[in-house]
RNA sequence: GCGCCAAUAGCUCAGCUGGAUAGAGCAACGGAUUUCUAAUCCGUAGGUCAGGGGUUCGAAUCCCUUUUGGCGUGCCA
């Protein structure tokens, strides 16, 4: 739409032999006194001409008027253009809109790119919390937002099923597993997992195997537990992906990096590239030479690798499988360590511009306007399941993605809980709903479209109408912003607009009026249109399009 | 100390990457229901866009600076 306006404000300029560069803007003005859309055209290319902005725009206009589409093209301001189309311009458009049915919006905007989302990426050392559920809902729904585009984009969850936290992990088991078996534990360490799950897992290991892990060396019980353990809790954490409606195309399991050899690999690239070197022991890699404010260690004195070894491993597979774009989706405590790993990557002699970081602000989780405190070793986490039990999936799913990523999200369960007839979720939802119950009513006073004539459009003139149709046309923009952006969330507000613009036509005006039959019928395409357009909004979002509230 | 993110209505947040008189929802107040669902709608009130400077036709938006808050700054992950 946009760009079709661009195309003609070109040609206008062409045509006028003016000299311009197209940097100019076409856009949708909050002011209906502005016309349906305004350019900056003149203003931008003024100087260029050694005009003034206003009797450049002038000229403009005067070309572009000529052509059907406008009802009025006007100067106003210091120099906008402002557009107005003709109505049967809009009905043209509503046709396209209605007949693309399921499918508007879509398109082959991606250019099959190949796009990597990893996001949760959660420790398997517990029940996902709620900055997995904020990760989860904001990855899914950019998942579905680039494959509704055209992108190829595959999801992905990063396993750290290997290193410390795991070890720490059987060892919170076995002492679980142990008073289990009558041991008297005086006092939990403090670095160990203290959440119940932990005790469920010894409980859960304790039906299955009895005590024949007390006559296992201590190293194979370990294994055992640790095994079994994150067996478990991979399973927990599935489930709660699962009915929050997230899936993944791939789970990349840390430890069978590790058993392919290709820390390793990693690392002698690293070597080769002269970008190591040994200190007390220990073997550093030069990130500082990247950029990063100090060298980091790779492998410990102990021998083991560092956390950060995995990783560069890891992300090097990412390059390997030849994706154009890889967005890591990480938690805010992670910004420091991006540095580093960017140095990796350039060290490695990898496009350092392809890989992508979104940075998920905190969820400050409140209970009736009080803070709640989270702490996952003292066990106090709020979970992921918790919250879609309480305020259902499709509002949890909204709550997440309403807000921009990098500001914080204060949720609060109780607010979610007992304002949830006020809950934007519900009044989209809503409008879906009401849209259903007139098509019932339609279909009792036999109204419908069959056999449809176009024509009848022309009863629409109603400003509400066309504006709802101009928000309509806005879809495929606002998605295909979203998508640059990464910004989800404009998805939230966008079809919340467009609800409120139903709400508000649907309580002026009758929709069905079996004395006009004509205007109900036009009446009745338009927001038939409009409810295609909202299931698809809501389809994207992950949230559930009811006929019935 | 250094780095990252933020600061917009009483509260929670938008503001389409520089456009015209800064917008929603909640909360407050006043109204609308013999009607296609009132989970809705209409109206009133609410602002020094944290402060100051700069860039230009034009700034909530970009740059500098000050203030405030969150996070990071391990041979933890």
């Amino acid at each position: 739409m946009k760009n079709k306006i661009s195309k003609d404000i070109t040609n206008s300029l062409k045509k006028l032999k003016l000299k311009y560069n197209d940097n100019f803007k076409v856009e949708i003005p909050n002011d209906p006194e502005h016309g349906d859309f305004s350019s900056n055209a003149a203003l931008i290319n003024a100087k260029l001409n050694k005009m003034n902005p206003r009797e450049m725009a002038q000229k403009m206009a005067e070309a572009l008027q000529k052509k059907r589409d406008y009802k009025k093209v006007e100067v106003a301001g210091p120099g906008f253009l402002n557009f107005t189309m003709s109505n049967s311009f809009y009905h043209k458009f509503l046709i396209k809109i209605h007949n693309a049915k399921e499918e508007w919006g879509s398109s082959n905007y991606g250019q099959k790119k190949k796009i990597l989302i990893e996001f949760v990426s959660a420790n398997p050392t517990g029940p996902l919390n709620v900055v997995s559920a904020r990760a989860a809902a904001y990855g899914d729904t950019m998942y579905r937002i680039m494959n509704f585009l055209g992108y190829e984009p595959f999801r992905e969850f990063y396993v750290n099923d290997a290193g410390n936290q795991v070890d720490i992990l059987a060892e919170s088991v076995e002492l679980r597993y142990r008073e289990l078996h009558g041991d008297k534990i005086d006092e939990f360490p403090s670095e160990a997992y203290h959440g119940e799950y932990v005790k469920d897992l010894a409980a859960k290991l304790n039906a299955a195997e009895g005590s024949k892990l007390l006559h296992y060396s201590e190293k194979d019980r370990l294994e055992k537990m640790k095994n079994f353990a994150l067996e478990e809790l991979h399973k927990m954490q599935l489930e709660s992906l699962q009915k929050f409606g997230v899936d993944f195309e791939n789970w990349m399991s840390e430890k069978k990096l590790r058993q392919e050899g290709i820390l390793e690999e990693a690392l002698s690239y690293l070597a080769e590239a002269k970008c190591t070197y040994e200190n007390d022991d220990a073997v550093w890699f030069c990130s500082s030479k990247f950029g990063d404010e100090k060298d980091r260690v790779l492998i410990k004195s102990d021998g083991n690798p560092t956390y950060f070894v995995p990783d560069i491993a890891y992300h090097l597979t990412k390059y390997q499988r030849g994706f154009d774009t890889m967005i890591d989706v990480l938690g805010p405590d992670h910004h420091g360590y991006v540095p580093r790993l960017k140095a990796a990557i350039q060290a490695l002699g990898l496009d350092v511009n392809k890989l992508e970081v979104v940075y998920l602000q905190h969820v400050n989780l409140f209970s009736g306007g009080k803070q709640v405190k989270m702490s996952k070793r003292a066990g106090k986490i709020v979970t992921m399941d918790e919250v879609i039990d309480e305020v259902g999936k499709d509002a949890a799913r909204y709550f997440f993605i309403d807000r921009r990523p990098s500001s914080h999200l204060n949720f609060d369960l109780e607010l979610a809980k007992s304002a949830s007839n006020e809950n934007p979720v519900y009044y989209i939802q809503y409008a879906h709903a009401r849209i259903s119950s007139i098509r019932k009513k339609a279909k009792k006073a036999k109204i419908n479209l069959k056999n449809f004539d176009t024509k009848l459009l022309r009863k629409l003139t109603l400003n509400e109408e066309t504006e709802l149709i101009k928000k309509m046309i806005e879809f495929p923009n606002i998605l295909q912003g979203i998508a640059n952006a990464r910004e989800p969330h404009r998805l939230a507000t966008y079809t919340h607009e467009l609800a409120g613009m139903f709400h508000k036509y649907y309580s002026k005006y009758p929709i069905i009026n079996e004395k006009n039959p004509e205007l109900s019928k036009a009446r009745l395409y338009l927001i038939l249109t409009l409810q295609t357009v909202i299931r698809i909004a809501l389809k994207l979002m992950g949230i559930s399009a009811p006929d019935k509230m």
